[in-house]
DNA sequence: TTAAAAGTTGACGCAGCGTCATTTTTCCGG
DNA sequence: CCGGAAAAATGACGCTGCGTCAACTTTTAA
C-alpha cells in the first residue's frame, strides 16, 4: 500500500482558507480604495471590511502598499492572457500592435467601469504606480514581440527597450484621457495609438 | 512728502519669513522624500528636519500630500520657462518637438542628478503622480502649440488632446528608462522620441 | 487519540496625527 | 518711541491607527 502518497497540493482545509482570506482582503481593499481613495485608506479600514482580526491581516500583507501591489500584480496577470491571445491571432506587426492596444484599452475600460459609474474623483487626481513582477513580465513580452515581429531590414539598429517604453507610455497616458471622456471610446483610442506608433516606427532608425 | 507710500509687496519681515519657512519645509520634504521614500515619510519627519514646531507646519500645508503637490507644482513651474524658450526659438513643428523633448529630458536628468548619485531605489519602485495646476498648464500649452504649428492640410481632423497625451506619455515613460541607463544619454532619448512622434504624426489623420 | 504545527485573535504600547489655548513677533497709527 | 492689535509660532494634548505578541483555536499527520 506504500504507493503514491497524497500529494499535498492545496487540498487541505488550511490552504483553502488561506487562499480565501487572501482573496477576502484583496476584495475588501479594492472596495475601500474605490470608495475613499488609496491615500486616505488605512489598513484598519481594510480589516473592518473583512471579518478578520487585525493581527490576521499581517499574516498576509505587510502594509496597504503591499496589498496595492498585489492588486496591481493580479491585474497584470489577468491582462497577460489577453495579450497572449492577441499575439496568437495577429499576423504581422501592425495587427499585433493594433490588437494589443485594443486589448489594453478595453481592459482599462472594463476595470474602471464601476469606478466611473459612481463618481470616483481620485482616479486621476493622485495616481500611484507600482512596478510588479507581472508588469515587468508584460513589458518584457512586448519587447520580445517587437524584436521578433519587426522586419530587421526596416529598422536595423532598433532600440526595442525604448520603443516598448514609448508604446506603453502612449497606452498609459492615452488611456487616462480616454477614461476622462464620455462616452469612453475604445476603438478611437485604439486607432489613434496604433496609427501613431506604426507610422512613427518608420521614422525611427537614424542609423548614424 | 506724501508721495509714493511703501508698496506693501513682500517687503516686511512677515512676508519674508513666511516665504522662508515655506521654502524650508519644501526643502526638508525633498530631502526626506529622497532619503527614505515618499510613502515612508511622515509629516513629523519633515518637521524634524526643520527647526519649526509641529503646529507651524499646518500653517503652510495640510498634509505631506500637499507638500508633494507643491514640490511637483514648483518643478513644473521651473520647467515652463524652458519650454517657452524652446517655443520662441523653434521654427516649425519639428524643431519645436525636438527642442521640447530635449528640454524635458535634460530637465529630468538635472533634477534627478543627486538622487542618482546616491542610490535612491525608490525612484522607480513606487511612483506617485499628481496633477497640479502648473502641470495642466504645461499640457494645455503644448496642446495649443501643436494646434498652431501643425499644417492643417496634413492633419485636418487632428485630436490635439490625444496627440499631446501621447507625446507626454512617450516623454514620461522614455524618461524613466533613460534615467535607468548609465550613463544617462539625453540626446539619444531626444532623437528617439522626436523621430517617433514626428513620423507618427503622418500616420494619424484617418479621416474616416 | 494526541501532540505539535499552523493560524487566528484582540488587547497593548507606541508613534504620528491635527488642534488650539497660549505666547511671541511684527506691524502701524498716534 | 509707544502700545495695542493682528499675525504667526509654539508644543502639549487627546485621539486614531499602527504592528506585535502571548494566549487560544483549528488543522494536520503520525
Amino acid at each position: 500500500m506504500g504507493e503514491a502518497m497524497t500529494i499535498p497540493l492545496s487540498t487541505g482545509k488550511r490552504a483553502q482558507s488561506k487562499a480565501a482570506n487572501r482573496q477576502c482582503i484583496l476584495e475588501a481593499a479594492r472596495s475601500v480604495f474605490a470608495r475613499i481613495g488609496y491615500e486616505a485608506t488605512t489598513v484598519r479600514d481594510i480589516i473592518r471590511e473583512t471579518n478578520l482580526a487585525a493581527g490576521t491581516f499581517y499574516n498576509y500583507f505587510k502594509s496597504k502598499e503591499e496589498v496595492f501591489e498585489a492588486i496591481s500584480d493580479e491585474s497584470a496577470a489577468r491582462f497577460r492572457p489577453l495579450l497572449k491571445d492577441v499575439r496568437a491571432r495577429a499576423d504581422g506587426f501592425e495587427e499585433f500592435i493594433c490588437g494589443a492596444y485594443r486589448a489594453y484599452f478595453q481592459f482599462l475600460a472594463d476595470e474602471n467601469a464601476e469606478a466611473l459609474d459612481k463618481g470616483a474623483p481620485h482616479v486621476a487626481l493622485i495616481g500611484v504606480r507600482v512596478d510588479t513582477p507581472e508588469m515587468q513580465a508584460v513589458f518584457e513580452e512586448i519587447r520580445m514581440d517587437i524584436e521578433r515581429m519587426i522586419d530587421p531590414d526596416e529598422a536595423p539598429q532598433l532600440d526595442s527597450e525604448y520603443l516598448t517604453a514609448a508604446a506603453i507610455g502612449i497606452a498609459r497616458e492615452l488611456g487616462d484621457h480616454m477614461l476622462a471622456r464620455s462616452p469612453v471610446d475604445v476603438e478611437m483610442a485604439t486607432t489613434f495609438a496604433s496609427s501613431l506608433l506604426i507610422a512613427g516606427l518608420k521614422g525611427l532608425p537614424d542609423p548614424s
